[in-house]
RNA sequence: GUGGGCGUAGUUCAACGGUUAGAGCGUCGGGUUGUGGCCCCGAAGGCUGUGGGUUCGAAUCCCAUCGCUCACCCCA
């Protein structure tokens, strides 16, 4: 038997990260005053071909999408914020608050091909900002995800923004983006060609080099957004500026999401192989009426935890648990030590002893260190005579002793913390 | 869904078509009484992914299959 193709185990080494990255990202949330929701994994899958897009790749080839013993159609989460959004709407937490300020973190799921950094069960930090427009939530919004790297010492990923207009400017700019393809048709790699008839803005996503040039002097969206676009444009990368974070301006930069309106952004690394894009987002004010809820704009971000844990893979990494290992000699040191044991973790020490009865010193103090302990209590016939226990530390090979009292567990807390 | 690369011990890797498939690391045991790591000695651990084929003989060559991996598509 094997894990699922794509499904993997996080081992408790990697655990350990997982919830030191997850620690962190709770500290950042919780000081922008988000607050944490949980929804399902499975959800009716009309929630994400409402909310997603039916024509995109995701609804049409990568959902893990099956029919429930009633026959109605359930999915597996392909992103968080439809289901966030439906559990807004379906709760009516827009109705005791005209703003929300949400994140989740968990799995998602996408039936592709597996590679680096991409896999069918993958995790998220999922952000939303939902019941305003104004330009400096998706500033607040994409600060979230900056922190979260910055703070975990992700230095190389590059911000990059982007404005895709609304529904007043996008179609008229998409009108002359067809007409500019249709004149460079040949140019074009047989990808973008199927591209410029299915969805046009996705031709700028191409990495051939013919369709780079190609497209040089196609017309952007930048430069066709209305007044209102540009202007909520020009105050977020004010308000980014004023949080100082460097960003470019990518008029390449397009989403595969049929939701996003206005302000989009990817943070990239250059270490993370094909799959560079690190955290992404953008707003989805039309989101919420298309899942049947109120005319509520949002914005939102996801940071992918897999890519995330590539990039600081190789920071600590430190061995063992630190704690204290309890070391007993003879059958009435053990049942004394047994106590003390119990004693110790009450005070909130970490402690543990070997199992197996009757092993030497030397067998015990080599599993502390098999064990990564920082200390070792030593109780033995003689220090039940003496009423002095042997604290030696593991690091440093120095040893005291310590009173054999009332207050033993209290005054080793003392010492070996 | 489409391509490329790779499958040998727990792990990282060796082994020209030719005896019993090896090494480092890890694991376990030992180096005598109550002091770990370092060092020394020893042991366990393999249907060479699987199934066919070529050959006197296959880990090695060929085919298929499964798996992993990277890339395309797309995306976190």
């Amino acid at each position: 038997m094997n894990a699922v193709r794509g499904f993997k185990d996080i081992l408790p080494k990697e655990a350990k990260r997982w919830s030191h990255v997850e620690a962190r990202a709770r500290e950042v949330f919780y000081s922008f005053g988000f607050d944490e929701i949980r929804t399902p994994v499975l959800e009716k899958t009309g929630v994400f071909t409402r909310g997603i897009g039916e024509h995109t790749d995701i609804v049409e080839k990568e959902m893990y999408t099956f029919p429930d013993r009633n026959g109605e159609s359930l999915s597996l989460r392909p992103e968080a914020t439809a289901g966030v959004i439906r559990a807004v709407i379906e709760n009516k937490l827009h109705a005791s608050s005209s703003l929300l300020k949400l994140f989740t973190i968990g799995p998602m799921f996408r039936h592709e091909r597996p590679q680096k950094g991409r896999l069918r069960q993958f995790h998220q930090i999922d952000a939303e900002i939902i019941g305003t427009s104004a330009p400096l939530s998706d500033a607040e919004v994409i600060l979230s995800a900056w922190e979260i790297l910055s703070g975990l010492g992700v230095v190389d990923a590059r911000l990059e923004i982007n404005s895709l207009g609304c529904p007043l400017c996008r179609p008229v700019y998409r009108e002359k983006l067809n007409a500019f393809l249709h004149g460079i048709q040949a140019h074009l790699c047989p990808d973008c060609q199927r591209r410029s008839a299915a969805n046009p803005l996705r031709v700028f996503d191409c990495k051939q080099d013919c369709c780079k040039e190609a497209l040089r002097q196609a017309p952007v969206m930048k430069d066709h957004l209305c007044a209102d676009c540009a202007g909520h444009f020009e105050r977020v990368l004010a308000y980014s500026s004023a949080f100082n974070m460097p960003f470019t301006i990518n008029p390449y930069l397009v989403r595969g999401l049929d939701y996003y309106v206005r302000t989009t952004f990817e943070m990239v690394s250059a270490r993370l192989g094909a799959q560079g894009t690190v955290a992404a987002g953008g707003r989805y004010d039309g989101l919420v009426t298309a899942l049947g809820g109120p005319d509520l704009p949002g914005v939102g971000m996801a940071v992918g935890l897999e890519r995330l844990m590539l990039l600081i893979a190789d920071k600590d990494g430190g061995k063992g648990n630190g704690g204290l290992f309890v070391a007993a000699l003879g059958e009435e040191a053990r049942k004394r030590a047994v106590s003390l044991l119990h004693s110790l973790r009450k005070t909130g020490l970490a402690a543990q002893m070997p199992y197996e009865e009757g092993k030497g010193l030397k067998a015990q103090l080599k599993e502390a260190d098999r064990q990564g302990a920082s200390f070792a209590l030593i109780v033995g016939e003689n220090e039940l005579e003496t009423k002095k226990l042997i604290l030696r530390n593991l690091v440093s090979h120095e040893q005291q002793e310590v009173a054999l009292d009332d207050n033993t567990a209290v005054t080793i807390r003392e010492l070996a913390s």
